[in-house]
DNA sequence: GTTACCAAAATTGGCGCCAATTTAGGATAC
DNA sequence: GTATCCTAAATTGGCGCCAATTTTGGTAAC
């Protein structure tokens, strides 16, 4: 009977109503307001987005599609339980597919890009003090987004974007401590003085090194 | 006003009609039957298959997601226009996760895989005679996905499943000629012995042609 | 006291209708 | 004869209602 984590009663959210509810509750997911496991009753986020039952509905069609939530038909939708092995084996598409690009990145970095990158950078380290886990997310993927563009395969940069949201509840279980996201902040600095540097090898140890977290 | 190879009195499709229009119309767009720049009229889908108009409209928005289909709001769904960048950037991507996992695949290949694999390429060949070109895209698939599967990592063979998936007309624009098909043939086979033979290296040679086409 | 069964409440999901937008065709003015 | 505006047909897309299924709570039987 009772949901974890939403009321029918909470207020609802009247942010910009033009924006999709899919993206409402994507991003209520990786803000980790929504649990693994949560179980999304279609009138509690009809009632919470301020929409209407058709929406909801296409909104976790859509998030069942991209795998962030399970559907169980006539039992409803919950967001999926984070997987251990998805996860690992997310990192190791993620490390082969990062690494290989690591020469075209390089050769393609003019100095306007690394400037880029440097304040993408800097944004990442002042939203750890300032900004809210979802801020956090959303500058350590603008980064990550910037990196790749880089190696100049616009596809590859969307693939690896659409599979770091596969592993839901990333932004909780990703970064634990808080040493653990500063050490996340120098390590993009790292690999800038890498690209700088023109160090092939180097770029691609710290890209292991960094989405390995150990 | 008129729209390209469909025809609001034509036949309806009374196949297994508890499969999913989804799957349908993902078919008929493999197959070729739905051309690039088709206009999907909700209508004649509706008619075709046999199906109400929402579930045409969950099917459209699921293809248009898979950007499958391209979506222009109030003026209808249309088959993807083939486009020659993406389709290279995502060989690229084959390329680089497909010659990553060669060595896996040597290291977990059993002699009864490795039979399961010739069954798979013998089945391919002898659709090149007898079957359809959608049935001939299937069994090419499923050739593949048994070969990344011995990568054993189930994500990437999902991806992978994904992404040649989005470069629609796939299967129409991919073999041109029979000379062609049967070259592919070959590779398969060929490949098949580089395994057997644990030749790593020979196989990111064959994997990399056979992506390439060249 | 426990288990099985039944009824009622709640939730999911299918379906059709109607409004909004776009497109095509025709009439009129220049 | 051509361009522009207006009207009508067609298509898309939003919304609410109702049936089907599941779950829960209570009751009765053992």
């Amino acid at each position: 009977m009772s949901d974890v984590g939403l009321k029918s009663d909470e207020t609802v959210v009247e942010g910009e109503a033009s924006r999709d509810v899919t993206d409402l509750i994507l991003n209520d997911i990786l803000a980790g307001l929504l649990l693994p496991g949560t179980w999304l009753k279609q009138i509690d986020l009809e009632k919470r987005y301020g929409c209407t039952r058709p929406e909801v509905r296409r909104a976790l069609d859509r998030l069942a599609q991209k795998r962030l939530v399970e559907h169980v038909p006539n039992r409803g939708y919950h967001v999926y339980e984070p997987d251990g092995r998805r996860a690992a084996e997310v990192s190791d598409i993620r490390i082969i597919l990062e690494t290989a690009i690591a020469g075209e990145i390089i050769a393609n970095a003019s100095p306007d890009s690394i400037q880029k990158l440097r304040a993408l950078a800097k944004r990442f380290d002042q939203t750890i003090l300032l900004g809210t886990m979802l801020e956090l997310y959303e500058a350590n993927l603008a980064f990550h987004r910037e990196l790749l563009t880089l190696g100049g395969n616009k596809e590859l940069v969307e693939l690896i974007t659409e599979i770091r949201q596969r592993t839901s509840s990333a932004p909780v279980s990703q970064w634990r401590t808080r040493a653990r996201i500063e050490q996340s902040g120098r390590e993009h600095h790292l690999m800038i003085n890498a690209i700088e540097a023109g160090d092939v090898e180097e770029l691609k140890r710290l890209t292991i090194r960094h989405i390995r977290q150990s």
